[in-house]
DNA sequence: TGAACTATTGATTATTATTAGTAATTTAAA
DNA sequence: TTTAAATTACTAATAATAATCAATAGTTCA
């Protein structure tokens, strides 16, 4: 689907700053980014865009499901696109660099551990904090 | 251990603000507090403390190891006692309850997945959001 | 195509959680 | 006790994010 599509079928009218960072969503180049890192990408490449403009787009994406938001322990939230297959995050604590995994094994576990307390799960978030193994 | 000797062992100096937080957390009734409802607490009870001491009290605590914070996505974090086991967390969306769990074999599976990418784990959340199963 | 209406924007201000600065007070040591 | 050093309460400062609002851009329909 088109970057423009995407956009109307939300319910988001097709306007320059709302595309531009979809783009950079999509830009498989840096899979998470923050708002300020958006604004900065943006600004440099000679968009004219609000700060105020960013968070707001990138809260009516997360509300319309184009993009997710995590809270990393970093103090500021990063964005990443929806992915059509769930995954969790490795967080490397030297490099700022995030991995994605899943395990079938662990959502499995998660579901069981849910249940017999008698819950259901609506959402998880799992993040492991890692640094390279040096040898 | 008496609180006393804690924050001695801490290196910390005994004072009236870090013994009635440090009461606060071992009370078991609410084991997971905000630092805005430490400071609401302790003013309710009639004690004489500014906000910033909690933060700053805090701070100290998880430096010295005697407790630890988690960000939840809720906006604030909260502090536990640090637990002599390790555990996750599940927080239940209606009622804002945590519950605490542990599961070797998602531990397991966790140092596994790191192992496999060349990383080794310093810390993790893992965060499962859940809500009671009604039938 | 263009007037008219509405959504969206950028700039600025407000908010919320947290931290820093500082003069005054408390603690621990002599 | 006396005194130096640590700690506090208060206030002001930050940082990330949200809300306001007048100006502008997108859309609709004649």
């Amino acid at each position: 689907m088109t970057d423009d599509a995407e956009l109307k079928k939300a319910g988001l009218k097709v306007t320059l700053p709302r595309l531009r960072i979809l783009e950079l969503l999509e830009d498989g180049d840096k899979a998470h980014l923050s708002a300020e890192e958006i604004y900065r990408c943006l600004i440099d490449a000679g968009e004219e865009v609000g700060l105020a403009t960013v968070y707001r787009v990138l809260t009516q994406f997360e509300q319309a499901g184009i993009c997710i938001r995590h809270n990393f322990e970093e103090g500021h939230a990063v964005y990443e696109l929806t992915p059509s297959d769930h995954h969790d995050h490795m967080v490397c604590l030297d490099t700022g660099d995030v991995i994605e995994f899943t395990d079938d094994i662990i959502e499995e576990r998660q579901k069981k551990l849910a249940d017999e307390k008698g819950y259901e799960i609506i959402d998880h978030s799992m993040v492991l904090y890692v640094r390279p193994i040096k040898d």
